[in-house]
DNA sequence: GCTTGCTCTGAAACGCGTTTCAGAAGATAC
DNA sequence: GTATCTTCTGAAACGCGTTTCAGAGCAAGC
């Protein structure tokens, strides 16, 4: 493997004239110029990565945490994360912690030991606190609702996003409404209780089901709910898997939707187009993007920014 | 930032003795052991990770390569990539190409400027014949089919994964058979006709329908197939979400599955197990954690490895 | 008592590209 | 003719951890 040096010695010129020409510097003789490029394709150079990396202190790289690479809720978020990484020319390292803080903490050391310039947080066990003990070595985004000024936050606003749901599950006559949660203890989750307290008149406890993240716990909701004395009329979903798993386990028991419960989901996944799943359209593609970007405006200088999102209603047939 | 230089002078040895203690090397004295590691922990040493990269010449780092990272096909692959990573303390680098050839190219440029230490590629464009071309620079480990010596392929057996799912429409009685491919030209799309054309007695060349990748595809798919004036009695899809977009479409027309068409997909993705989706379970999780391990074990001079792997059926209720 | 071997230590070189600084040569300005 | 730019060049230092090599001190072996 040719390097730098070698190639000076081949073209007979210094290392750092063969740096200049790399980098495509003025002030290098056109003479010179061509005879270091004849030297490195005849020697075959490659510009190794870790030396630039090392000298100029920058990685190009971006860390990206999040609990399971493959869950559907986050597909959106890296897209729009993957699509702007690529415009600026950086590396996406996918750090999947399996909801464990002990892998959140290993994924923000990266930062503390140069191997990424900064780091995105899609979900997180971790205190924003203990986060913001990490945020000098390097600038930190968060998809999450609540963080300190220090720290980047392109949310979905939950609140203002439930409410809007609830709103639109009224203006379809629904008064008694039920909310199915992922994690009980989130920030989201505690919004959207919030949200839904504030606005349901016919609110109640046990009509708050939290735990429900997957397809899977969709189907299991199903058999909890129906065997349920007293049901509310529609149920508000926080994802679209989960809504789908019971809308699907419904057919299966041939339990008419909306007539016997309606369903009103939450993320807009195409999936849920193809079975008319009514379903509240979050932008976490653009969330994704701007999490990137405030990253990057970040490095060069700018302050933290703290923006909240909301959705928009997508007509289906489960209302 | 303290570096380990600093560290030397603080406690008064040689940075040789620091790095031992950084490595645990043997051959320190207790007492210059102490030492160096009251002077990390006063002056907050942090090691540099860049420099460590740039000195030993491995990087703990492999790029993957695929087109869209919120497939859901993906899911399964990346999810066993991920905690194979993590469990050998490998860093994921994630490029996602849109299945254009300039994407897939400088994604293992990252191989040639040593900036990863392997490759695992899980689609692409590009010939094996200018993957090969990368292969000086790194380990690749593909996921599809046709791959040559010297680069490592586990992939799941397309040939022999339709013939046993066409085996499986046959043993319900279904004769006639149609399929749903992705792009046509992908080699796992001809392997797929070849066994369709050597297994299906009634194929017919107007019952292969290409170019179905995703759920919105799927609903395409009904609008286009019910068109059709002689139609198959059963549909095998290469994709579940195809499938899934299908079902619901033909669900909105009240038509009745499997007595207007049976259906058989493929993947076994949970959402399908919702729907009552009959299909073949593909092994990708495995798939992905074997890509790793055998990278991995290329980089520690192990010679490729080429393995295909076989689906089972998942009973369903689409047959 | 001499050889062999083990434990411990540090100087220097290495991996490799960038940047700073000093300086030379030629051109332009007044 | 002198002062001031502009252009071009390269030596050396820098980022920072690892590894090689040479050597010192001391114990065990015969």
């Amino acid at each position: 493997m040719a390097n730098i040096r070698d190639i000076a010695k081949h073209a007979d010129v210094s290392v750092t004239t063969v740096s200049r020409v790399l980098n495509e510097h003025p002030y290098v003789s056109k003479e010179k110029r061509t005879r270091v490029h004849a030297a490195m394709k005849e020697l075959g150079y490659l510009r190794n990565q870790q030396a630039l990396t090392l000298s100029t202190g920058k990685t190009q790289r971006i860390v990206v945490i999040l609990p399971y690479m493959d869950h559907p809720y986050y597909g959106f978020f890296v897209n729009g994360l993957a699509k702007a990484a690529l415009e600026h020319d950086y590396r996406l390292v996918m750090w999947q912690t399996e909801y464990k803080l002990s892998e959140e903490r290993q994924a923000l050391d990266l930062l503390k030991h140069r191997e990424v310039d900064g780091a995105i947080v899609l979900s997180h066990e971790m205190s924003f606190k203990e986060m913001e003990t990490y945020r000098a070595y390097g600038p930190i985004a968060v998809a999450t609702v609540g963080a300190p000024e220090t720290i980047s936050s392109i949310h979905v606003d939950h609140y203002a996003s439930f409410v809007s749901g609830i709103r639109v599950l009224q203006q379809y006559g629904y008064e008694e409404i039920g909310i199915i949660l992922s994690r009980s203890h989130s920030p989201s989750s505690l919004a959207r209780q919030q949200a839904y307290f504030d606005e349901v008149a016919h609110a109640r406890e046990q009509w708050i089901w939290t735990g429900y993240l997957t397809s899977e716990d969709g189907i299991r909701l199903a058999e909890t709910f129906l065997s349920q004395k007293e049901r509310p009329r529609a149920l508000f979903f926080s994802s679209d898997y989960v809504a789908l798993g019971f809308l699907g386990e419904m057919q299966r028991r041939d339990i008419k939707i909306p007539q016997e419960v309606a369903m009103l989901g939450f993320d807009g996944h195409p999936i849920g187009h193809a079975f008319g799943l009514s379903t509240m359209l979050s932008p976490n593609e653009e969330i994704g993007r701007r999490l990137f970007e405030t990253t990057l405006a970040e490095m060069n200088g700018a302050q933290p920014e703290t923006h909240g999102m909301t959705v928009s209603y997508q007509v289906g047939t489960t209302l």
